[in-house]
RNA sequence: GGAGAUGUGGCAGAGUGGUCGAAUGCGGCAGUCUUGAAAACUGUUGUACCGCAGGGUACCGGGGGUUCGAAUCCCUCCAUCUCCGCCA
């Protein structure tokens, strides 16, 4: 969510950065420079009443006080009509600040100057390439194929026990998930990330917080008996630690790690793109969040983006990075770079984190800021990014490194799973 | 799940209808003193909104109510603690 003072103060830029995610703001901007100017003329109104009737109650007071009980009683009268109005006054301003934060909501962050223009992700723009594509064998399988001759994930008993996209993981699968999950945690913990283990489950404020809700809660499996969603991706409670908190400058970078499982519904998207383990409802992911000066903010998303080359790196899988434009960004990103892993046997690229600076649009719904060197509080900027989501890497490691003898293991991740190849 | 108690500023802890945005202590910050540090002393120390400013308004777990006036009374929700029950 902007700031209304951001949106006074940057209003051309802001809609003119719009249009690189082609929303069409000045309409809605306008409205909300509007309604916040009435605000701001009822809270003056509905101020200097209040002001007025603490005045007069004062004096009340003072009366009964010195046993002018009569006097008193006629003050009293006066307060009967201020506050009639004083609750119309009310009322008219719990509504303005109502509709203005529906409106607020309704406007997405805006785009990073470097963001180029687009409107899906066919236009964005791959800024970096690394490894070999691998030749295969004749034999060559999709990695749901290799799961089942492996009997590494079983699809259909997750079916039966829970419902599709719940995959059940098996043997050498279950091992390497397992393995992937530390081997990013150790990974991270050296680049200076502090481990979390928050709750799977978040409040509705947690959810407004990082911007779930309003508008994304279909996204979300929710629990109506405890008013409770599961979380979307470890970004939520990660980030969540940090609303209604003021730090110190010296705080600064914030950096923590986890790993968690996400739950999405994902409704509506089924289709070739849903085999296997491109996309489930229920994945291990591992995630890194930064909260950080807002000076500083997108060196460290360049960091951030560089922690998950180094990890794919690792894992000698190829990779691509991608700027992404104006229209595949997400409501409440300014940039964001996703990184890409190859999968070979089909033949397409596979999303596996996503890493974005999101300024200071969390910050300002979490209310999450610091203490500037003037001593006065400013919001931070919040950053977050996978490393990485399991399925897409369990995926691309089966098929591209698959062999007529068998899948090898990468080196690096030997030392957690115990074996060196599975067949 | 049942019964009871409690919820005040960074922390501890006063305050039970008016002069309380809130005593006091600790902590934090600035200064005096000191070669430096500690101690001592002095001052300062919540957040947000409105206003050029003086200043005004709101917030004492959340929400609602009573009252001219609420941290203080009532309702409700939430959290914590104690006891009982249940249970990894």
């Amino acid at each position: 969510m902007l700031q209304t003072t951001y949106i006074r103060e940057h209003k051309k830029t802001i809609i003119e950065r719009f249009k690189k995610r082609n929303f069409e703001g000045e309409e809605i901007i306008n409205q909300i420079i509007k309604l916040d100017d009435e605000r701001k003329t009822t809270q003056q109104k509905l101020d200097a009443q209040l002001a007025e009737g603490n005045k007069l109650a004062k004096e009340i007071g003072q009366l009964f006080k010195e046993g002018k009980q009569e006097e008193a009683t006629q003050i009293k009268e006066q307060t009967k009509a201020l506050k009639e109005s004083g609750v119309a006054l009310k009322e008219g301003q719990n509504k303005i600040a109502e509709d203005l934060k529906s409106l607020l909501y309704q406007v997405p962050n805006v785009p990073n100057e470097i963001v180029p223009h687009g409107n899906s992700d066919a236009d964005n723009e791959t800024i970096f390439e690394e490894g070999v594509i691998p030749v295969l064998h004749d034999n060559a399988l999709p990695h749901w194929e290799l799961a089942k001759k492996y009997n590494l994930i079983d699809f259909e008993l997750g079916v039966k026990v829970t419902g599709a996209g719940f995959p059940i993981y098996k043997g050498k699968g279950a091992r390497l998930q397992r393995a992937l999950i530390s081997f990013f945690l150790d990974q991270a913990v050296e680049n200076g990330y502090e481990e979390v283990i928050p709750p799977l489950m978040v409040n509705e404020a947690s959810a407004y917080g990082t911007g779930q809700l309003p508008d994304k809660e279909g996204q979300m499996y929710y629990m109506p008996a405890d008013d409770l969603y599961m979380i979307p991706t470890a970004e939520v409670p990660i980030t969540n630690i940090y609303r209604d908190v003021i730090l110190k400058e010296k705080d600064f970078p914030i950096k923590n790690t986890g790993y968690t499982p996400c739950f999405r519904r994902e409704a509506g998207s089924y289709g070739s793109d849903v085999r296997g383990l491109n996309r489930l409802h229920q994945f291990d992911k591992v995630e890194i969040v930064q909260i950080q000066h807002p000076d500083k903010s997108y060196e460290t998303l360049d960091t951030m983006v560089d922690h998950v080359k180094g990890l794919l790196n690792k894992l000698e899988l190829p990779y691509r990075v991608l700027k992404l434009c104006g229209g595949d960004l997400s409501f409440a990103s300014a940039l964001t770079f996703d990184l890409e892993v190859y999968s070979t046997a089909q033949k397409k690229w596979l999303e596996v984190s996503s890493v974005s600076n999101f300024e200071t649009f969390q910050a300002n719904r979490l209310k999450c800021r610091y203490k500037d060197g003037n001593g006065k509080t400013q919001l931070v900027h919040t950053l977050n990014g996978s490393a990485l989501a399991l399925p897409r890497i369990l995926a691309a490691l089966l098929e591209n490194n698959q062999t007529e003898e068998g899948i090898k293991i990468p080196e690096v991740l030997i030392p957690y799973t115990g074996f060196d190849i599975i067949n």
